[in-house]
DNA sequence: GATGTACTCAAACACTGTAGGAGAACATCA
DNA sequence: TGATGTTCTCCTACAGTGTTTGAGTACATC
């Protein structure tokens, strides 16, 4: 992060936060391509795949390109762009239904079963998606899918937008806490350091202590239809809707 | 990062991921305590409401305490140790009765929004949430307050755990997405430029461009209750539990 | 006064994101 | 063919980053 050089280029309002890209005229490769923006997306995925978010630099990204760091700056802005373009590529993913189905519950589950999974395939893409806005072309497509579904079964207007954000902040975080705690390679050593910390504390956190999540049952998918079951109960109840 | 030293200190099972503070051995000052671990913290969370969670470096953090960036490491491990204990020192303003209402679902309520409003007055502190373990004492108080205050209203074993994951993943993943919003001075602007990159593909998103989120409502307390009585609306029905 | 502990700091290492501008490869047209 | 302009790559450099090592200082205790 050098010294900002205090002139603005072109809107200084939108500049270098996440998400921004969006925003900017995409610059695309003509004449000799040898980088260009699907390679640069398609390594930034595969390294953030291989070794995180934390781990991905510009240097490395460009090395693995076989080409300088500086090379990539002609092609992305920022590296927050290529995280935000990273995390929309791996949102192409996301295999949703042309048509809807019959059942309008049978499409919101769809949706979060099928994003849940594309950012479980990406461990590193669901703290992304929860930190910065997603705006990209396929997150509007999944997120169209969703505000369809539940278009369809009756919500309309804010309640509409309250009952996609509701489930979409669903899925993106208990995929994210699920990341967190699968990414250690080390899971078990942990999970059972925790549950003696709270074992030791038990006076303190005695429901905690007694229900530590899914030490005893290591079934995630169980833990996150259970979650999901209780969401779509919510909206199927007529009092939520509009 | 330098390279690793390859000699294991302590547990190499926990080293350095977040949430590892957790489980060292807290070291506290003794005789000249010009630096000490609430100071630290304090500042962190200082400069962190002030700046940001990019902004905060270790030198920043030991400049405002008067202090070289070398000195923080006789007290934390790691920035991420920084980080953790800020974290947990927001939690701590979380303000939960000490005894439970008469209604579980009240409790339950109090339990979010009271969470909601610590997470938004801290803005750097919801994205941190949804992407580390939350194991310190205050993140552990507030979770035995969920908790029980479901097993109250009937939730047991593996159903607990789910109800109070879900719960929680709404409240960060919203207070998260709202700050993201919020952050950038020019929210407005931002939020048009949205609206007319909707609007310019009103063909591929037509719902979503309908309803593009909070574009005239600004009412995120709103917004926020709506998902929230979705969500009780699905606890307080008897299928979900167990 | 001596000894050991508690704490701070200076120096250095191996990185990081990114700006500025020089240079090479190519497309186009004269 | 040569000249010109564009497209892309790279070298250099800056101002930072987290962290380690080891030296040094102030204090409590004996």
């Amino acid at each position: 992060m050098s010294a900002k050089p205090s002139g603005d280029k072109g809107k200084k309002t939108l500049e270098n936060a996440p998400g921004a890209v969006w925003f900017r005229a995409e610059k695309t490769s003509r004449t000799r391509p040898q980088l260009s923006h699907e390679r640069i997306i398609a390594t930034a995925v595969e390294l953030l795949d291989r070794d995180g978010v934390q781990k991905l630099s510009m240097r490395r990204l460009a090395e693995r390109l076989g080409a300088h760091a500086t090379s990539l700056y002609w092609h992305v802005a920022t590296k927050e762009d290529v995280l935000d373009l990273a995390l929309d590529a791996v949102l192409a993913e996301l295999d949703l239904p042309d048509e809807h189905s019959a059942s309008w519950q049978g499409d919101v589950e769809a949706f979060m079963t099928g994003l849940r999974s594309v950012l479980l395939r990406h461990p590193w893409a669901a703290a992304l998606a929860g930190s910065r806005p997603l705006l990209g072309p396929h997150a509007l497509r999944s997120s169209e899918f969703a505000y369809t579904a539940l278009a369809t079964g009756g919500f309309d207007g804010v309640h509409l937008s309250s009952a996609a954000a509701t489930i979409t902040h669903y899925v993106i975080g208990s995929a994210s806490s699920e990341a967190v705690w699968r990414r250690r390679s080390d899971e078990a050593a942990t999970r059972s350091a925790v549950d003696a910390h709270l074992r030791a504390h038990i006076d303190e956190y005695p429901t905690l202590a007694g229900h530590f999540p899914l030490l005893e049952e290591d079934d995630w998918d169980a833990h996150f239809h259970r979650g999901m079951r209780l969401l779509l109960t919510g909206l199927t109840s007529s009092e939520a809707r509009g």
